[in-house]
DNA sequence: GTAGGGTTAG
């Protein structure tokens, strides 16, 4: 036996680990140093690249690589039909149509990268040209029919079949599932097992019905079927091979994690002979789930290789939590960052208001070579719209033309960040290029938009369009309908699409319905009929009601039930400033400065401090953001020094115009 | 080291 041969094969061997553990840079570091590389480490490397969606640099090896076999070219070829856009699906034909010899799974690759994409005419010609079919080629066109809902020809195509194995039962069964249809599909399955008895495909299929229950919430009948698959190979019938497998035990697990039960997912993990990485990671993301991220860390601890998987569900987990630093450190631990790990990061930070955070790791993230995905570029969207920056917004819309085809959500996120920078214009044109695609959110998105940036009228008016086109509004689009009619003056309005959100399209009234009319009443300077209404609402007022009747107190000052509602603000909310300063400030107007320093007491006793109050701008690109009394921006003196000149101007030109203050003349 | 189904992360 050569020496050298065994060496490079023990070196392959080593970056295929390295790959399945998620440490792709780790893998082309080997094959950097290696001196005897074969055409198996070559299409390793390929294999790794195109597992984590890098086409060019796999294209890159594939190019460089001195001899191709077969497989190089189908790793090519699988890599293009995975990325789905139609440009690298073309790539992806292109290689086959080039390729000097086709096996079987060429053509089964790209068959069924036609088929998950909906492109079945492609894949139904290329299946009839084909040389000749095995049961791969089967299975691929009966799930293109059934992810295209086409039911009846996947059924059709499935009893033509020559011959079945447990994945062409799987493949309907699961297939019947996603249309909806788990009767027919426990029907299949029962039929499959009066056939063939105690085989070991009918374990498959079982696991597929047993996931499809948990999918709908059904456990106890997911349970049902379980139970029936026997834990132990019974010796005295001969059934030696139906049994539970791991991917049953796992199914079942999930099942349990997905409505909670938590106690009972534990109770099968631990009965468990084997387990997988899968099984953990299932029982990890549960815990996580519910918010029992002291569990999830014990099993994540117990551990020997956590991957990626593992990593991302406990990052995620402190994330929901608010916990980001807790969050980071598993970040930083990890051995290699993916593109989940970023993502999980930015939109943890995006939603817990740290926006300047989410955009900062962004950066980072591109710095270190990762490209952003849809996922990526909607929280980063979303902490635009959070900051109002509007160029950094601008910059990540050209990253969207460039990375994502046409997506609804993605652009729904752009509406809603140009609304919030205050550019209605540029959110008009976002939701009018994407008419085909609008759903009830890029609406909602819209109307919100004009509501939020105080066009009431228009925004009635899209709503008006967007009921003419007969699309169902929801909870939330009368949240921002009652806004835009507060905003507008429209207190009959207001009170009469309410009452069409109930009669019409019956959707029970929240309380944010309650904050938007108690608003849109108090506004227009209704503020006992206000208050007569949150006497009366159904649902116990919360912050934002009790917020909604204050603020027309100030507006239109009514002392008498502005204090009633502070009062009943500081017993939702303790330790808030705003309704003590706010009640201060209008005794304060009102001449009433005994009462207003009793407020001042009171608030002092209660222990509760004045909130700095912030600002920010976006300068080159940039987000500078401001507290009172902070000096941690490094321009801080010359800014200082900027505010008190103006303010001398101001001054100035007030005391000049004889305490009439006019700011509209004045040029700074 | 490559093709189809069923279990895990954003």
């Amino acid at each position: 036996m050569r020496p050298f041969m065994a060496k490079s094969r023990e070196w392959n061997k080593k970056i295929t680990k390295l790959i399945r553990n998620g440490r792709l840079c780790e893998a082309r570091r080997v094959f950097d140093s290696m001196t005897d590389r074969n055409t198996v480490t070559w299409n390793s490397l390929i294999s790794g690249y195109v597992q984590n969606r890098e086409i060019a640099s796999a294209r890159k090896l594939f190019d460089e690589m001195p001899e191709r076999d077969v497989v190089s070219w189908n790793l090519m070829i699988s890599g293009y039909m995975a990325c789905r856009g139609s440009r690298e699906m073309g790539d992806g034909r292109m290689l086959f149509d080039r390729m000097p010899e086709r096996d079987l799974v060429s053509w089964n690759t790209v068959i069924s990268g036609y088929a998950r994409n909906g492109r079945m005419r492609d894949a139904l010609s290329l299946f009839d040209t084909m040389p000749d079919r095995n049961v791969v080629s089967w299975n691929a066109m009966v799930t293109g029919f059934l992810q295209n809902g086409e039911v009846s020809s996947a059924v059709e195509f499935f009893e033509r079949m020559p011959e079945r194995d447990s994945a062409s039962v799987s493949a309907l069964v699961s297939g019947l599932i996603h249309n909806g249809r788990l009767n027919e599909a426990a029907e299949i399955l029962e039929n499959f097992r009066t056939v063939c008895g105690g085989e070991q495909e009918l374990v498959d299929a079982y696991n597929t019905l047993i996931a499809g229950y948990g999918q709908s919430g059904n456990v106890e009948e997911a349970r049902r079927l379980f139970d029936q698959i026997p834990y132990r190979p019974d010796f005295r019938k001969g059934d030696l091979k139906f049994r539970r497998n791991v991917v049953s035990w796992n199914s079942m697990i999930m099942c349990y994690t997905k409505v909670g039960d938590l106690i009972s997912a534990r109770q099968l993990f631990d009965e468990m002979d084997e387990r997988d990485i899968v099984s953990w990671n299932t029982m990890i993301s549960g815990y996580v789930q519910c918010s029992n991220l002291e569990e999830a860390s014990n099993l994540f601890c117990m551990m020997s290789e956590p991957d990626s998987r593992s990593w991302n569900s406990m990052i995620s987990g402190y994330a929901h939590q608010g916990k980001l630093d807790l969050a980071l450190d598993f970040f930083n631990r990890m051995p290699e960052r993916r593109l989940v790990s970023w993502n999980t990061m930015i939109a943890g930070y995006e939603q817990n208001g740290d926006y300047e955070e989410a955009i900062r790791f962004f950066c980072q993230m591109q710095r270190e070579g990762e490209k952003p995905d849809r996922h990526t570029l909607s929280s980063v969207l979303s902490a635009c719209a959070g900051l109002a920056a509007l160029n950094q917004g601008k910059a990540i819309h050209q990253r969207v033309l460039k990375t994502v085809i046409a997506d609804t959500p993605i652009s729904n996120s752009l509406i809603t960040m140009y609304s919030r920078c205050g550019v209605l214009g540029e959110a008009l044109a976002v939701f009018n290029e994407v008419k085909m695609q609008r759903d009830v959110i890029s609406w909602n998105s819209i109307i919100g938009g004009h509501a939020y940036q105080g066009f009431g009228v228009e925004a009635l008016m899209l709503y008006k369009e967007m009921r003419r086109l007969k699309v169902r509004p929801t909870y939330i689009t009368f949240i921002l309908v009652l806004s835009a009619c507060a905003h507008a003056g429209l207190v009959d309005e207001g009170l009469r699409q309410f009452k069409s959100m109930v009669s019409e399209f019956g959707i029970e009234p929240q309380v944010e319905h309650f904050a938007s009319l108690v608003d849109l009443l108090g506004r227009n300077g209704y503020l006992q009929e206000a208050m007569d209404l949150i006497d009366t609402m159904p649902i116990e007022p919360d912050r934002a009601v009790w917020g909604a009747l204050l603020g027309a107190c100030r507006v239109h000052d009514n002392v008498e039930l502005a204090i009633t509602a502070a009062k009943a603000l500081t017993r939702l909310e303790p330790e808030s400033s705003a309704p003590y300063v706010l009640l201060y400030n209008m005794l304060a107007d009102g001449g009433r400065w005994d009462e207003a320093t009793e407020v001042r007491t009171m608030m002092e006793r209660n222990g509760v401090k004045k909130q700095p109050g912030y600002s920010w701008i976006e300068l080159n690109d940039k987000v500078h953001v401001f507290v009172a009394a902070d000096a941690s921006h490094p321009l801080s003196t010359e800014i200082h020094a900027l505010i008190e000149c103006c303010d001398r101007v101001i001054k100035d030109l007030f005391y000049a115009t004889e305490n009439v203050l006019c700011f509209n003349n004045i040029d700074l």
